[in-house]
DNA sequence: TTTGATTTTGAGCGACCGTTCAAGTTAAAA
DNA sequence: TTTTAACTTGAACGGTCGCTCAAAATCAAA
């Protein structure tokens, strides 16, 4: 090799990921992302082949960051309850003072992209699955442990868990809603136990 | 007057209020518009002005067609919570077949509009707020008949209510999961019920 | 110090965007 | 039948889009 990259290539994509997270895949144009992560289209189209491929990259880091996120709240708390309560008070009161949007980014995705975009369409939908698949063996960890009932198996918690949150944060995306965060979290992890 | 408008108002800001509901404001381009409704820009823009202008007028009359639907649905039952079952089941089951998509219209919009679009922003929040308004004095004849409980005032219902509803339609958004409506409908009332 | 593969730069391409407007068409009124 | 104001048409404008590529810059190896 006798040239090396200048740029650092996980910061390029969190900040290209920032922006498409608070403007949405089609509404960010090129010149926005080469003005944030400053970059030539040259270099971009070099490292990532296209805005698409761009963006497939950073909503896959996305996905990675909230799984981690996840598991550092569960690693904290006894309890899985506790640790998903942590998480979501985490994500929802104390990111959301400086994220791009309330929203998830996959949902934002899941929202935006039709059979027009069929690649990112998929995209979008597996990393949802793989949320769900990880939060339904969360579930079931806290079924053996006694922690939940057996009313509803582990992937109708799991889906129960995503409605509601995913209810909330839209919610939460409102002017004027984030003082109610911390008492709708409550109420969502009361109505989970009760359920 | 000496020629008449040969286009029918209502009927085109439906059309194109079913486009901007599939694709979003953005990606939804005029020439699209131009073949669903069969007009030529300097008709369409004699009419409504702008492609900001014909939007404004197919998201309001997506709120009052939404209002309609649940009027018609609390007519048709005495018990306020049973009309708003049949609506969520009439919007979630009945209607999901030919909507452009299973999510809320005025959900879409927030979750799309920034501060890029002020206008648009605006006017989504205050449909979403009148709505909310609506359901807040559902909710409180709900309690006046003894429907419903008082642990939570009318507008925590309302928000409670509206963070199933849109959590439970973004769920539906994804493939191979209309299957798991009616079930997932009930359990969301169940939870209002029990709260 | 020279070489040369690699990376970066930025002008610019063709396509499409929202919008305009002069010209053509229409039909009630004169 | 003629007039004329209202409506429709569609070519085209300036701007922005995603993206390309020839030229300049870079730096490890020779």
């Amino acid at each position: 090799m006798v040239n090396k990259v200048k740029f650092e290539r996980d910061e390029v994509i969190r900040t290209a990921g920032q922006l498409f997270w608070q403007k949405g895949f089609n509404a960010t144009s090129t010149r926005d992302l080469q003005n944030a992560i400053n970059m030539r289209p040259g270099s971009i189209y070099a490292a990532f082949g296209s805005k698409e491929g761009l963006y497939c990259e950073a909503i896959k880091d996305y996905a990675l960051f909230m799984q981690n996120q996840l598991l550092s709240a569960l690693n904290e708390h006894e309890s899985i309850l506790d640790g998903l309560t942590a998480f979501v008070k985490k994500v929802l009161i104390e990111d959301a003072e400086c994220a791009p949007s309330m929203l998830c980014m996959l949902v934002k995705a899941n929202n935006e992209f039709t059979e027009d975009e069929p690649t990112l369409k998929l995209l979008s939908n597996d990393l949802a699955n793989q949320f769900e698949a990880f939060l339904t063996t969360l579930f079931e960890k806290a079924q053996h442990t006694k922690e939940l009932g057996t009313k509803l198996t582990a992937v109708e918690y799991a889906r129960y868990f995503q409605i509601q949150f995913t209810g909330l944060r839209s919610y939460l995306n409102r002017p004027n809603t984030q003082a109610l965060a911390d008492a709708l979290i409550d109420q969502m992890f009361l109505s989970i136990k009760q359920l």
